[in-house]
DNA sequence: CAGATACATCGATGTCTGTCAATATGTGTG
DNA sequence: CACACATATTGACAGACATCGATGTATCTG
């Protein structure tokens, strides 16, 4: 997965529409999106599953399985540092399913 | 569901994930993506049913399941004219989640 | 090494959903 | 009305997945 997702503007193949579909599937959970944003919104853009687990009401395991997830699909990047592992966002990821979900012209804009 | 999604970037409480997730979670699928997309690039913006079947290769009742999720979610509308149902993009709604899937200020970019 | 803490992996489970066949509804034509 | 065509709805089913408890692995401290 080096460069993200065809727009869709561009027409979608098959493949190319499986692609997305996956990407997006990984965004598409509540608590995912929660960890999304608690790493977006981080001070120093890094936080630790310990201090996760606490917010989002949910097991460590299910938090590490989401962190898991996450960093499968190019959205965070992970450096054990000691005891703890500090997640951070890689934001051009979401930048590039930003950009393939857009639509250049709005074809049907004339009411 | 008025306006989509508050930006990941706001600090998601509980149901604001849901929400978005919710919307993410109906543009998550390769059917419907395609579908997404042939309405994008349609030369009038409209498309019915009958000729998404087959480049979709999906059954009838399956494409029509897909168009009542994307116009559930305010994604298209569709309008009765004759025996034809034609679909289009509601083009603010997709930008709505693009939106809602920016960060303002890439956090953890120093490397 | 022994214990504690942070995180990862594994297996099991309940729920959700994409799909289809069958059928119903709506619409135009004779 | 009878028939054909386009679409919607229903019911059933298989596969996917979010979640958890139990357990394994890594790191630090005495």
């Amino acid at each position: 997965m080096d460069f993200c997702c065809t727009p869709i503007s561009g027409g979608l193949d098959s493949s190319e529409a499986e692609e997305l579909a996956a990407v997006l599937k990984v965004l598409a959970d509540p608590a995912r999106l929660r960890i999304v944003s608690m790493l977006a919104t981080a001070v120093d853009g890094e936080v630790c599953v310990c201090d996760m687990t606490d917010p989002l009401d949910l097991s460590q395991p299910t938090v590490s399985h989401h962190m898991k997830v996450l960093r499968e699909a190019g959205f965070i990047e992970s450096e054990r540092r000691g005891k703890w592992v500090y997640h951070r966002l890689v934001p051009d990821r979401l930048a590039d399913v930003r950009h393939a979900l857009s639509v250049p012209q709005p074809a049907g804009t004339r009411s």
